[in-house]
DNA sequence: TATTGTTATACTCTATAACTATA
DNA sequence: TATAGTTATAGAGTATAACAATA
């Protein structure tokens, strides 16, 4: 007899789970928790204002605040005042920053080992599956 | 001329992001936090030991002696010792508990809002796939 | 006055280590 | 001795409200 099918939100679920814990690992082998490495990975090379970090990350100020401090207190960012604007604060990768993130990514090997399971053509279907799972509701 | 394709992975994260913002969403709609109302999505009929919720929960013991105790204190589980092993506690949900998670499932309306765009033969394609992600790494 | 960011504070989640009660 | 659960404690993520500096 075949095995009863796992309904589709439960491999949702499972989905989302193994994901979010393959991320949750990858900055854990980095030594940050995965909020920071989230923020690391959001900086670009001209740097992101606090508030632009806020947007991203779907956040309080506050919270940057505090995630900045700790990156900052390791020397993975460095934090200074925008010329233009003295309001604003720039937060910049150091090259410190740079390595740690770069092994995040490595380490996070999702895509790499679960999406290489796929072909082309499965790729594109998912593709357009997904799409139409996170088309805005009508 | 078209749209430049969103890379799959980046849409996986926005499917992670959105499936798991909707069942928080859903959890403080009814005053409960995510991890509670997980907590509460997994008790069964019969209720469970404290133990068999950390593995399900996939998190320490300690942590779920403090969750069960806040879900307590709104009267939503109760806490007994097992009859056999008194060493034992189990959990049951409460009347209340049930009102406030079928609560919870209602407003978690991703699989009826979203899944519900996906036509049959769509909805078997996307488990197909899922489940070669969802495979255990060789 | 309005905006950007910080500080103070508080709550929740989470884990580790030491402890109690039971087996 | 071993197991189930609790307590004490600590660190991180998160938000709100009050505040400072700058525009």
């Amino acid at each position: 007899m075949p095995d009863s099918p796992v309904p589709l939100d439960r491999q949702l679920w499972d989905l989302v789970y193994a994901h979010d814990a393959a991320w949750d690992r990858a900055a854990r082998t980095a030594g940050l928790s995965a909020a920071q490495a989230c923020l690391l990975d959001a900086l670009t090379d001209g740097g992101r204002s606090m508030g632009e970090l806020a947007e991203l990350l779907l956040c309080d100020a506050s919270n940057v605040t505090q995630l900045v401090a700790r990156l900052e207190a390791g020397g993975l960012v460095a934090r200074r005042a925008d010329a233009d604007d003295r309001r604003v604060k720039r937060v910049t990768i150091t090259p410190a920053g740079r390595r740690v993130r770069r092994a995040v990514r490595r380490a996070f090997d999702f895509a790499d080992e679960r999406l290489g399971r796929l072909t082309e053509a499965e790729r594109l279907r998912l593709s357009g599956l997904l799409g139409k799972l996170l088309a805005p509701p009508s």
